[in-house]
DNA sequence: CATATTGTTATATAATGCTTATAACACTTT
DNA sequence: AAAGTGTTATAAGCATTATATAACAATATG
């Protein structure tokens, strides 16, 4: 499943368990009708609560992520795919893209940079992976 | 000053703070310099505590973005324009990046459209007004 | 200088959110 | 029938967020 919990991370854990499922799907190791790991089974592997994991699932299931259903594994969901005209995906991103722009001018970033800073991760997924340091 | 604080948004009060005072200076409406509003003041227009204010200036004064010094008005900061690299810019905003690329990914938006969007928040930082038939 | 303004520090309290801990229950699969 | 899995329930601990007061320190104002 490949899930991991970063220390680092200020959000809360099942926050980034929410996230990283996504990202999952999104890199394609996770496609619709893939079970995910039962939460027992996750939560002993992190070394965390059942309840921590089962409230991940929960918020992916209201966000329409994955399917719950008593006794079956947690499946990813058919994609929903709703056309959303503009405005509409705007109404779904409109807060991480206004803190995003925001964030990306108070660091100097032009609409190019930030657009081909994005596309690194609409790609495939994948960050930049360069640890601290990189050369230039 | 122009903040309000939205009772459907999930995220605490001083985040919601800290975030509209980036939109201000992203838009213009704050430049270098200016003054924002004393702790006091802005807690009470907001019938709100002084200290959640000071909390939300406290982030801003870590992440750069204004200056406090003791008997004088917070005011905006110069800006900081790290010419930051391509990887140092992810460092920072490698988070929301990933997020927004995958929950872009889950509402079947295309790099294209997601690109068009993200634009309309860099332009002004102001969102929709402009709805009509978008083609998909 | 005197006073008001403003950021700062210090306590204390309450409310909420996150995580853990146990246990039992209900549905599905084997 | 048994095992696996999601679900519900209850309780507790801890961190975060917000409130309430009060006093203090540096700056601005008159």
């Amino acid at each position: 499943m490949l899930i991991a919990i970063d220390e680092r991370d200020t959000r809360p854990i099942y926050q980034q368990i929410v996230s990283q499922v996504k990202e999952q799907i999104q890199r394609g190791e996770l496609q619709q009708g893939d079970e995910l790991l039962p939460v027992r089974e996750l939560a002993d592997s992190l070394g965390i609560n059942l309840h921590t994991v089962r409230n991940a699932y929960l918020k992916l299931r209201d966000q329409g992520v994955i399917n719950l259903r008593l006794g079956r594994r947690a499946r990813v969901a058919r994609p929903r795919r709703i056309p959303a005209t503009a405005t509409e995906a705007d109404m779904a991103l409109g807060g991480q893209l206004r803190e995003l722009a925001a964030d990306a001018f108070l660091l100097g970033l032009s609409a190019d940079e930030l657009h081909a800073l994005l596309d690194r991760h609409l790609a495939h997924g994948s960050p930049p992976e360069s640890d601290s340091k990189e050369k230039k």
